[in-house]
DNA sequence: CCTTGACCCTCCAGTTGCTGGAACCTCTAT
DNA sequence: ATAGAGGTTCCAGCAACTGGAGGGTCAAGG
């Protein structure tokens, strides 16, 4: 297979699957036209990765699972790991995400939205012990 | 003040109020020395940044917003539609997390997480088409 | 007067995970 | 022969900093 053909069924752009092998989580062969390639092993692993990208693992978390995947005396506790570790990273992230959103929907529904140049949430900005409402 | 009194004062680390001149967010004066010397006004332009950047506003966001702040005459109508769009991007964010972590947590919950290498993580992610449990 | 330590300066490189583009080569079909 | 669709490498850039090297400056103590 071409790089085409695995980009197709991967999902994965072209250029993604060049770059993960420039950073040697994938060792497609060349032909002696220079071209990459792809055995199925090949396509398994980038399908792997683009699964594991989509749950948000960083690439050397994908790196490390991808060892344990292919390490058959792995113990699942190293996987889980992991896996709890980056969901707590999740939860932190989801927690400062919904901060944010507090605070600025409530800004954003203090604002008039009109012509007018009064404006709570620049006000709330330009000085932190202002309230924005009454 | 010299910037080390700026840092303590707005919260922002020295080198990203060096950055934030690069960038053309704050023009401090300089001393004879070379030493940037910064104004009060100079110090409330940090803080601003730093409670938008706190909102998550990107940096060009933050400049529009500088922008709209310092002028007499805008109307709160551009002010409302940034902060309304990046309201919108933090529900896309923490939506997309939500997805993640629900997926996450399933999988994590149905691995042992012992000494065995069995593991339904990296079977989900070896295959799309295996359900984890049952 | 000298030294020490806390400041300050600039400039360059690295972070994460790609993405775009330039300049070029290869293959297939007409 | 040529057009177009594929492939190749390499370099630059994104966002928003952060770290470090290699230096200059300032105030206090001996």
């Amino acid at each position: 297979m071409n790089i085409g053909d695995v980009a197709r069924k991967s999902g994965l752009p072209a250029k993604t699957i060049r770059y993960y092998e420039d950073i040697g989580l994938i060792h497609p062969l060349r032909g002696d036209n220079g071209y990459r390639r792809f055995r199925d092993s090949d396509l398994h692993k980038l399908a792997f990765l683009g699964r594991a990208r989509a749950l948000g693992f960083t690439i050397e978390d994908c790196r490390s699972l991808m060892a344990l995947y292919a390490d058959e005396s792995r113990e699942s506790a190293q996987v889980k790991k992991i896996a709890e570790d980056h969901l707590h990273s999740i939860d932190d992230k989801i927690a400062q995400l919904q901060s944010m959103r507090a605070t600025l929907a409530h800004l954003v529904s203090c604002c008039a939205g009109d012509d007018r140049p009064d404006c709570p949430i620049l006000n709330d900005l330009g000085a932190a012990d202002v309230g924005c409402c009454s």
